[in-house]
DNA sequence: TAAGATTAGTTTATCTAACAAACTAAAATG
DNA sequence: CATTTTAGTTTGTTAGATAAACTAATCTTA
C-alpha cells in the first residue's frame, strides 16, 4: 500500500513545481513558490534538482524594469528529451516525434490496410527506425523517452486489440518487440481515450474532459481527475454502442440500433456518397442545404448526434467536451444547430467544442503519455504554448 | 494548492490505519503494521492518537494459543458518536440513526407529501428533536456528529433541488435552518448518490461503484475512486433522461423517449395496475409470467431495462453494479432474465447485483456521510460487519 | 517451574524534507 | 552612491517516518 513518508511528499511536490513550470511555460523560482504556495527554499531546492535531470533550464530574464533583483526564468528544456507518438487507423499509420515542450517536430502519414495488422511488429520497427535514428542526432543520443500507441478499437486490460468486424489481436508480441528493439517503454490505449489527453494538453485543460471521436465508430474519451477512465477491464467509453432505437439497425457488435450506426462520420459520408454528393470538394453548408434530399440527411445526422450528446451529457454532466469530427471541423455550423436539442429541464453542460486537431489527436495524446509517465506528472497543460503543426 | 509537508503526510496515515481498522473490524496494531505497510512505530503512535480522541478502543483478545505477547485487539469505539440520516422520498421521509460502526440504531418513517416539501424546514426540526435528545442520552452528550439528507431530485451545486414535476427549491434556507438548530454539518444529497454510499458500504466495496435506482424515477450513483461523482454542476448520473426511443413517450423533462419512462418501477407498476394486477399480494413470479398480458408487460419491461443498463454498461464498463428497485428485490428472476441481453461483442462488465438494502439504502448513505467527514476517510468498509436492520 | 522461544508493542536514535527567518545578490531609483 | 526592492540561497528548527534495540507478555519444553 502507498504511505506517507519523506520521498512521497517530495515526489508530490516535485510534481507540483514541474506541472507549473509546464503550465506557466515561463516562470520564476518565487512565482512558483507563491502559486503553489510552497516555500521559497523548497521551491529552491526542487527546481535545482530537475536542472540536475536536464529537463529544466534558466534563461535570463529579458526587458524587465522593475527594481530588484532580476527573477530567472525558468522553462523546460525543449533539446531534453523527445517522444514518438503512433497512431493506426483503418488505412493510414501517422507517425509523430514531440519534445519535451509538446512541440510536432516530426509528423508523417503511410498507407496501412488494417487487414494486416497482425504484420505490425515487423512494420512499425521499420517505419521507426530512421525516425529514431535521426531524432537522436537532433537530441543528445538516446533521448527517446518512450513510444505511444492509439489503435482504434478497444484494447482491454489483458492488452488485447478488438476491432470491427469482431476480431481479436494480442497486442503483447508487438509491444514486447518494439520495447526490446527501441529500449524504452510502449504505452497502448484506444484513440479516443489517446485523443482526450491532447485535447486535455492542447485544447481545454479540465482535471475532467470528454472527448468524443466520430469516425467510422464512435468514442468517447474520458478523463476523470487527470487519468483516462478505462473501466474495470478496458471498455469504458463505448458510446458508440448506446443504443439509441430499439430494434434498429443490425450492429457489428450484435446489437440493433447503436449510436454509431445512425451518427459516425463513416454513416453519413455513405449516405451522401449515396445521393452523389462528396464532401472532398468541401461544398458550403449553404449549398448542402440548398438540396432538400442532403439538407434532410444533414438534419438526421444532428438529431442522432444530439440524442448520443444528450445521452452523455445526462450521464456525465461535463464542464467541457470536445467533439473530433471531420465533419463538424469543416461545418462548425453543425454545433449550433445540435445545441438547441440540448435543453431540457433535467440537462447541463459548461461548453461543447470542436476540437481543433482534428485526426492528429491520437498520435499527439499518444506521444504525451510517455512524456508524462517519464516526468511523473498528472496532468501536461501546454494549452499556453503555441502549437506547431 | 495542497502541498506536502509533515502534517499531510501524518493525515494521509492517519487515514490508512483508521480504514484499516474499519475494514477489519478489529485488529491488532501489528497487523495493521503489515497491512499497510506501515512501521509499527507509526502505527502505534498514530492509534495512541486515535484512542485519545475517543475513536478507537481498545480489547483483550480471546481464546489465543500462539506463544508470544497476546496482541491487542483494536475497534471503532460504537459508543463514541452518532450521525443521523434521512430520506425525502414524494411520500415518505425516513430517520435513522446509525453508530460509528455503521449499525442502525433507529429506524422510522412518517408519511410526507412532496408538494409540501417547502415546509421541511419547520417539520425536520420537529422530527428529529425527540430523536436527538434520546440519543444525546444513550451516547455520551451532544455527540451527535453530522446529519445527512437524501432528495429524490437533483440537488445542484448552488445547493437547489430540481424534481418533478419541473419545480425548483433553494435548500439553503433549510441547511441554515438545521446547522444552527443542531449545531452540525448538514450534508444534501440525490438518493441515487446517497445510495451508493451505502452499497459501497454495506454491499459491495469497490473503489468505483454504480447504483441504479429504480423508483419513480431512475437514477445512476456514480462511485469513482471513493468519491461520488456529482459532475461539473450536480447533474451527473441522470440516466433515466438517456434518450432510448426517438420521438418516443414524452417526458417530464421536456424530452421524448427518456428511459425511467419506460423503465422505471413506477412505469411496470402503472401497466399492471392498468391490467388489473396489483405487486402488493406478491404473486409469484410463475403466477405472473402465466397470464399473457402480463407477460408482455414484464418482458417489455426487461427489454428496456436492458437497453439502459446496456448503455450504462458501455460507458463505464463497471466492475460491479448494483440495482436498487422493489420490482427486482420481489422477483430477482428478473436479473436472470435479463443478463443473456448483455451479450454483445464490446460489452464487459464484473457482476450486476440486487441491492439487499432495499428503500433504506438513501437514509442509511446519508447517515455515513457525516461519518466519513467526522473521521477523515475516503471509504467506509463495513462488509465484514453484520447489519442489524 | 525455570529457561528459552516467540510475538506484540514501545523507546531511542537517525534521517529526510519542509519551513521560517536571516542572509546574500542584483537590480532600479533618486 | 546610499536606499529600496525583489530574487534566490543558506541556516537552523521541526515534524514525522523509519530501523533497530528494547521491554512486555505469553507459550513451550526440559
Amino acid at each position: 500500500m502507498v504511505t506517507g513518508d519523506s520521498n512521497y511528499i517530495k515526489t508530490m511536490n516535485r510534481r507540483l513545481v514541474l506541472e507549473d513550470i509546464i503550465r506557466s511555460r515561463s516562470i520564476s523560482r518565487v512565482d512558483i513558490s507563491k502559486r503553489t504556495g510552497l516555500n521559497k527554499a523548497t521551491v529552491s531546492s526542487q527546481v535545482n534538482e530537475l536542472i540536475d535531470q536536464s529537463l529544466v533550464i534558466e534563461k535570463p530574464v529579458e526587458n524587465y524594469a522593475q527594481p530588484g533583483r532580476r527573477p530567472i526564468i525558468l522553462e523546460l528544456d525543449p533539446m531534453s528529451t523527445y517522444s514518438i507518438g503512433i497512431d493506426i487507423d483503418r488505412s493510414h499509420i501517422r507517425i509523430m516525434v514531440i519534445n519535451l515542450k509538446g512541440m510536432t517536430v516530426y509528423n508523417n502519414i503511410h498507407d496501412f490496410d488494417i487487414r494486416h495488422t497482425d504484420a505490425l511488429p515487423e512494420l512499425l520497427p521499420t517505419l521507426l527506425e530512421p525516425v529514431i535514428r535521426q531524432y537522436n542526432e537532433v537530441y543528445r543520443p538516446n533521448q527517446l523517452i518512450g513510444i505511444g500507441i492509439s489503435f482504434h478499437g478497444i484494447v482491454n486490460s489483458d492488452l488485447e486489440l478488438l476491432y470491427s468486424p469482431p476480431q481479436q489481436l494480442d497486442l503483447k508480441p508487438l509491444l514486447s518487440e518494439l520495447e526490446e528493439r527501441f529500449e524504452v517503454p510502449v504505452h497502448i490505449d484506444n484513440n479516443a481515450n489517446m485523443s482526450v489527453r491532447a485535447e486535455q494538453s492542447f485544447t481545454a485543460y479540465e482535471t475532467n474532459l470528454y472527448s468524443m471521436t466520430l469516425s467510422s465508430g464512435i468514442g468517447l474519451g474520458i478523463l476523470l481527475n487527470n487519468e483516462v477512465f478505462h473501466g474495470f477491464s478496458g471498455y469504458a467509453g463505448e458510446v458508440g454502442h448506446m443504443i439509441i432505437k430499439q430494434d434498429g439497425i443490425e450492429c457489428r457488435c450484435g446489437n440493433r440500433g447503436c449510436f454509431e450506426r445512425y451518427a459516425s462520420d463513416e454513416v453519413l459520408t455513405r449516405s451522401l456518397a449515396d445521393s452523389g454528393i462528396s464532401l472532398v470538394e468541401f461544398p458550403t453548408y449553404d449549398s448542402l442545404k440548398a438540396d432538400e434530399k442532403t439538407k434532410a440527411i444533414f438534419e438526421d445526422y444532428i438529431s442522432f448526434i444530439t440524442v448520443g450528446l444528450n445521452n452523455i451529457i445526462n450521464v456525465f454532466n461535463p464542464k467541457k467536451l470536445v467533439i473530433n469530427s471531420t465533419i463538424f471541423s469543416k461545418y462548425p455550423e453543425l454545433l449550433d444547430e445540435l445545441k438547441p436539442g440540448l435543453t431540457s429541464s433535467f440537462i447541463d453542460y459548461g461548453d461543447i467544442l470542436i476540437s481543433p486537431l482534428g485526426t492528429q489527436s491520437s498520435a499527439l495524446g499518444a506521444a504525451l503519455v510517455p512524456l508524462a509517465k517519464f516526468l511523473d506528472i498528472n496532468h501536461y497543460d501546454l494549452n499556453s504554448y503555441h502549437i506547431a503543426h
